[in-house]
DNA sequence: ATTAGTTGTTACTTTAAAGATAACACCTAA
DNA sequence: TTAGGTGTTATCTTTAAAGTAACAACTAAT
């Protein structure tokens, strides 16, 4: 398949309502600076909105990140919008008959798991303050000649 | 795209070819236990041989692990047959003009960096040989009445 | 030498998940 | 009432992986 933008896309989205609040807020406007069509902010920002990440109401262009910032790292949001968490996948269709291929399932399960949750632990230590802290950063050294 | 299975089955594969060493190690006989084909084992195979990790002669079913099992780890493996390491993928089509846009690429760059670190050390610290061990334990679990 | 079986490699087809696009009911505010 | 927004769903397109097939080149046995 493509490789998934979801993730980018809806820190994307958050950062671009905390840093333009006081601007147009409408799907149209975040999906030109996502380079996207609103359909699809529109469908992250559901997603969101179903982990409580994100209030939105319907007819007005007015979304609020619901948690401070600083409470909601990038596991928040990766569990939020991807459908399958898993960044390996094993492979479920092996000859049972086989020692290998009969056990090599379990096997590699534990083993995705533990390279799952390093990668998690790592995820939650990411705050969506701190990525927008380091946007201001990036486009402060840009402006200074 | 379909979630990649490739680290799996090229795990699978090692594997095979350790506990199976005196039986045939032919790509038809190990497709079998992959439950894959003929084409797919050899092209794996071929990761496997140009990142170093296996020997195999043109002609004759004898493949061999070229490292001690206990020197090879998941990383390795995954390095090799993996043709993008990224685990998470950045959106890189987003709008300059927009200090969103145009920063969050750089910033999430850096932050996904960190949890494919994370990732990686994990990885490393599986070895081939531990998830061989993890297979023959499994094996004996179940034919123990 | 011939033959049967294997590897190495490449080209093509199929599959599946993501993203693009569009449509429309419903809501809000002017 | 109307203009413009959201929420949702359906359909098409794209893309990487996996499936399939073919065949030259190699090996070993007879």
């Amino acid at each position: 398949m493509r490789y998934s933008h979801k993730l980018s896309d809806a820190v994307h989205i958050l950062a671009y309502i905390e840093i333009y609040h006081d601007d147009d807020l409408s799907s149209t406007a975040i999906a030109e600076s996502v380079e996207s069509n609103p359909g699809l902010v529109r469908r992250l920002m559901a997603a969101l909105r179903t982990a409580g990440l994100l209030a939105t109401q319907r007819g007005t262009a007015t979304p609020e990140v619901t948690r401070d910032p600083t409470d909601i790292s990038l596991l928040d949001i990766y569990r939020a919008v991807e459908t399958d968490d898993n960044l390996l996948h094993v492979d479920d269709k092996t000859n049972p008959q086989c020692i290998v291929g009969g056990n090599i399932q379990e096997t590699l399960r534990e083993a995705y798991a533990s390279v799952q949750a390093a990668a998690e632990s790592q995820m939650a230590a990411i705050t969506l303050a701190s990525l927008i802290a380091d946007i201001w950063q990036r486009e402060r050294q840009k402006t200074q000649s």
